[in-house]
DNA sequence: CGACCCCATGTCAGCCGCTGACATGCCAGG
DNA sequence: CCTGGCATGTCAGCGGCTGACATGGGGTCG
């Protein structure tokens, strides 16, 4: 992060960072497949939490509650990293090669939750479906609590997003074609 | 794509590419930015041609369904052309850094729609989540209509996903735990 | 009609990401 | 004390990708 921060992405050779950790570039490329994936450690630990989530629900909840549920269950692990997650953040937003992998990574998610759906007997449009829109509502939730002045819960801010998700749904239930649509959304 | 078939993505070099097109690497460079944008050539017009197709929706239809509407209307884009799509998506399918490209080509589609929302007078977390379920169920459609034995149209693979994520919505709402959670989704 | 310019392409050299093959050294268990 | 395994290092090399400069062909303008 240190020298990514310093020198830009494209700008810190491999050779650099494995220099800085005392490291070899060759035992570097042991641990991370590439330059990218240094920073997105710890992401399959992440889903496994999810997806373990999502499994101990209780029968009775509603596929997409589920999805959620697991999904602010993961709080504790971003409390505290705010300011890092942040940094990295910005750095992501600045190389589009970073945002790939960050894309991909929500991608892996989406279809681990998928999977664990059909694991309680979801059918298959539906739980790919659930997922796509558990992990939309994740993200959008994720960046406003990353520059939330008001330094509100991620919780707080997943459930909005997911209750902004159901409006525009059900918005668009009633009426192909009802004036009645944008409704929510306040803005700032 | 010969080139692809014949000795996987990784087997070919972009020199080898260059040559069976009978110009230079470094031309090749100069059109594509890299070895792997070559396969996503036209991602950009379908973007465009969406776009459009939101701001020209009636003012009162709902914003997830002018989403959908636009996105059924690329049909014609993609009709004939059922088996290089299918040819694509295994070619994809098996590489990873193929799969981060297609992804981060979806997500830019996303933020393109939300943009052309906001357009419309769509709030922000309301246009970037319902961008967000257009596109889930632009893939999901897209994704069945490769290989549906009984080459139904693309269109009808749109609707029935977009009906499919309505009823999953729709039951969210209802019960945070009620049991009457799943029931659309035939499998196959 | 020739001078000129622009743009597409080619040539060349070079950096750096990433990999395979092999060597070395440390630590644990018998 | 030997031995086998595992983490790390060394080395050489491929190939993606880039910057700088050269070349040529087609169109424009004086």
């Amino acid at each position: 992060m240190d020298l990514y921060a310093e020198r830009g992405f494209d700008g810190t050779t491999v050779a650099e960072i494995a220099a800085r950790a005392g490291l070899t570039e060759r035992t570097f490329f042991r641990y991370f497949a590439d330059k990218r994936e240094v920073l997105f450690w710890g992401a399959g630990a992440l889903q496994n939490l999810v997806v373990e989530g999502i499994a101990q629900a209780s029968p009775e909840t509603t596929p997409l509650n589920a999805v959620t549920g697991a999904l602010e269950a993961t709080e504790p692990v971003f409390e505290e990293r705010r300011q890092f997650a942040r940094q990295r953040q910005t750095l992501i937003a600045a190389h589009a090669e970073l945002q790939e992998r960050e894309v991909m990574k929500l991608a892996s998610l989406a279809s681990a939750i998928a999977a664990a759906l059909r694991g309680r007997g979801v059918g298959e449009p539906a739980a790919s479906l659930t997922a796509e829109m558990g992990v939309a509502v994740f993200r959008i939730a994720f960046e406003r609590w990353i520059d939330d002045a008001r330094r509100r819960d991620l919780r707080e801010h997943i459930r909005a997003a997911l209750a902004e998700l159901k409006a525009v749904a059900a918005a668009a239930v009633t009426g192909s074609s009802t004036p009645r649509a944008r409704k929510a959304s306040r803005p700032k």
